[in-house]
DNA sequence: TTATCTGCAAATTGTTTGCAATTAT
DNA sequence: ATAATTGCAAACAATTTGCAGATAA
């Protein structure tokens, strides 16, 4: 799927959701879709939509993000820092984990899903229904151990 | 292990780490081993070691949380909420993991270790040395389920 | 047309910091 | 004795909100 598809296919989802597809929403979906596998804070988000839309507000952005987040296109995550990160939900369909390097703080992803028998026990044991996960790892990366 | 000894067991580590115990970090790690289970926020904590030192002021909660993550005694987690949540260390020793209600927001934990696979697998496929990881299901709980 | 969305600036919230007074060692 | 620690208030940074004007449907 090319990122213009992409971009479509978004939009499309967008508006069936009853959302209204402002220039400004536009570009933050385009971005988003830029930029899927890089975990932007709003505010890089911001600067990257005002490369395509100069005006846009960084609230318009956290907005819209909310939103997103809400009709779960999105998802938000923290990495212990001070800011929340952002990508596209679609990315973390198929199962996706992060590596976090305590030392230079890069995020660095693992695709893998060994996932299904815990949650199978989770749900079995803890009558808990698993809509989503989050797996991370924390150490020292490849880069950083080889110094 | 009863819970004087745990206390006593942390002013012990955190002595040898030439940390000073002053009143306030002494009540701080008893409000800490008291509520091992719970996940608290800086504030909570806050307000519950007030009960023991009633002057101790919230930045010096702050510091003192900050400086016992460094020596690894605590962990500093988020659950996608405004604020951290702190928890003793050695609860999370023998591998726990974390069940967040969509619903009622609650916070349930899950004994179990399954992921001893994926962090060989992790360290061989991507040279990332872990030292640490959190997994966290997000979905609906039993109670919420039931209603 | 009109209910939704936006930009801006001001407000809020969680966390950090400077500093003079206090205290554990 | 003295270097580390504290409480307070002020500073900060990320996020949210109120509102008058703009705009997608």
């Amino acid at each position: 799927m090319s990122n213009a598809e992409r971009v479509e296919e978004l939009k499309r989802r967008f508006s069936a959701r009853s959302g209204r597809l402002t220039r400004q929403r536009a570009a933050i979906l385009e971005v988003l879709a830029e930029h899927s596998h890089q975990h932007l804070t709003a505010d890089e988000i911001h600067g990257k939509v005002r490369d395509l839309e100069p005006s846009v507000g960084l609230a318009t952005v956290y907005r819209t993000l909310d939103l997103l987040v809400e009709m779960g296109l999105v998802s938000k995550i923290s990495f212990g820092e001070d800011a929340y990160r952002y990508e596209l939900a679609s990315t973390r369909e198929h199962q996706h984990h992060h590596l976090v390097c305590l030392r230079c703080n890069r995020v660095e992803e693992v695709r893998a899903d060994l996932l299904h028998r815990l949650e199978e026990m989770v749900e079995k044991t803890y009558g808990f229904s698993v809509t989503d996960h989050r797996l991370q790892f924390f150490g020292i990366c490849r880069h950083c151990r080889g110094e």
